[in-house]
RNA sequence: GCUCCCAUCGUCUAGAGGCCUAGGACAACGGAUUCUCAGUCCGUGAACCGGGGUUCGAAUCCCCGUGGGAGUACCA
């Protein structure tokens, strides 16, 4: 039997890293044995998903050049593609019922007040936090009826309540074993009608003739349900192999608060295909010749799952930085112009509306862009003090505003109106709070001063929107600049 | 709390009982080249989590600790 793998991302966000990773060795996979590579969007949490995120997705593999042979856009014999489709088709409701009329999963009425509360007893009384089981013997008559009265509910998984489960994972040296009593009756229908995870994946993976599903081992504990489903449901299960979870520095599970995760950002920042698919495929793997630089075809030529590591890779951009560097010089010349085009015609287009109007010539954009290109400033400090005013106060002063902006770059509000609303009402405060402070407070004296420290000039396109381009991290650290020139 | 997974330099890794005085890469540091920077070249420091076994021999196998991580949702 043909190989047929597939990466099945939740389109909640923008494309991920961790996505890319696992679709690089999903690909890799593929490539290598002849088999084809799959792309399932799985969207059924109605609250959750955004279509834009979907179209991001898709743009993202193709960014990277990570090619599915099937997919929502593309289609194949095993359509649709996309898990909100396929509920449309009626296709999961269908796999519940049999498992309802054999008598492998049942109606659940309770509410989320009373799992709420099971669970917080069973936290007390540190048993393992699970389902109950409360609705798993009701008379089907019962449930009948209150199903017929219109009663909410949801279809639960019936797990074996004694025996262990094992299986092998042929990265890991020994069989993960569980004892079935330790496992939840897992929802399998929403009290929407909606499929959860666990059944649209084992349901799908079916369908689509998936092979082999190559994933993060935050599933390995949810393996179990995925085995019990395929074996009541009466499939030939997939094989299951669980790889490394990326990680921060500090070792937990990647995230965008302590690592660029997003595919668009690594996009938009210049880095190339090329160098981000290189450091993926070393992070939780190695080229058997030792090699370090190579393309993801050539990796493929020699690819073998066995040789990926289960322990999560920190996931460390320096290394990235490098690459990135290796790459970059031995770009033909027309593609380091066409990337060097891209780097310029980003910020223009950001810039060139603020511009447009103080311009009687095309040379003034150079002229008032320079402090958005340049990298750092020189700030003196007989421009940040205005006259008659006291350097510590405006010291002290430009401390609050780069609090105010340390704080709106964390709540990811990086917008021209909040930096003002923002600014606006410190400044207020401030003189409301010491009658000697409100001069220099004044709009017209504090935002002359956070210009000169943010730009480097007394005039300028109006500072907010250009602070919204100069950007949250470069703001920062001009105003840490100016700071510094003060002491 | 409960369950499961994992464990070699700061980081990514090589290593599948003797080839290990533990190799490579990034980062760091020092030097060379250069007007500067980048790059390039040369060099330095840096690890088998701890304790017990098994074995003639263990980074490699087993056990126990410890540490880290993940899961524990009508999210994926």
């Amino acid at each position: 039997m043909s190989v047929r793998v597939r990466i099945a991302p939740s389109p909640t966000g923008d494309p991920h890293v961790g996505t890319a990773y696992i679709g690089l060795l999903n690909w890799c996979f593929a490539r290598r044995h002849g088999g084809r590579f799959v792309l399932r969007l799985e969207d059924t949490d109605q609250e959750r998903c955004q279509p834009k995120s979907a179209q991001a997705i898709i743009e993202a593999l193709r960014w990277l050049g990570l090619a599915y042979d099937e997919g929502p856009d593309i289609g194949g014999p095993h359509g649709p593609y996309v898990q909100s489709e396929r509920h449309r088709l009626g296709i999961y409701r269908r796999y519940a019922e049999q498992l309802l009329a054999q008598g492998d999963a049942y109606p659940c009425f309770c509410s989320t007040e009373r799992l709420a509360s099971v669970r917080a007893a069973q936290l007390a009384a540190r048993q393992p936090v699970m389902y109950d089981r409360h609705c798993r013997e009701l008379a089907p008559a019962e449930a009948r009826a209150r199903i017929a009265a219109g009663e909410p509910h949801v279809i639960r998984l019936k797990v074996p309540t004694s025996g262990e489960f094992s299986y092998r994972d042929r990265l890991r040296p020994k069989p993960f074993t569980k004892r079935w009593e330790e496992i939840d009756d897992q929802v399998l229908l929403k009290a929407d009608g909606w499929p959860t995870y666990h059944l649209a994946a084992v349901v799908d993976d079916h369908l689509m003739g998936i092979t082999h599903v190559i994933r993060a081992e935050e599933w390995l504990n949810s393996l179990p349900k995925h085995l019990l489903l395929n074996e009541r449901l009466g499939f030939t299960p997939p094989e299951y192999i669980h790889v490394g979870l990326l990680r921060n520095a500090d070792k937990s599970k990647i995230s965008k608060r302590k690592n660029p995760t997003s595919l668009l950002w690594y996009r938009a920042q210049g880095y190339l295909p090329e160098a981000l698919l290189n450091f993926l495929a070393l992070l939780g793997h190695s080229h058997p010749e030792g090699r370090e630089q190579f393309t993801i075809a050539e990796l493929a030529e020699v690819f073998d799952i066995e040789r990926v590591h289960v322990t999560g890779p920190v996931f460390d951009l320096k290394k990235l930085d490098h690459l990135q560097g290796l790459w970059f010089r031995q770009l033909p010349a027309e593609r380091v112009r066409a990337e060097v085009h891209a780097a310029i015609d980003a910020r223009f287009d950001a810039l060139y509306p603020l511009l447009r109007e103080r311009m009687t010539r095309g040379g003034d954009f150079l002229h008032w862009a320079e402090p958005f290109y340049s990298a750092a400033l020189t700030v003196r400090r007989e421009d940040l003090v205005p006259a008659g005013q006291d350097a510590s106060a405006v010291r002290g002063l430009l401390e609050a505003m780069a609090g105010t902006c340390a704080a709106l770059q964390a709540e990811e509000r990086w917008t021209a109106s909040d930096i003002e609303a923002a600014i606006r009402s410190l400044c207020e405060q401030r003189a409301a709070a010491d009658p000697a402070q409100a001069p220099l407070c004044a709009p017209k004296l504090a935002f002359g001063i956070l210009r000169q420290a943010t730009l480097g000039r007394p005039h300028s396109p109006p500072l907010f929107p250009c602070l919204e381009v100069l950007g949250a991290v470069r703001t920062r650290e001009r105003l840490a600049a100016a700071i510094q020139a003060l002491r």
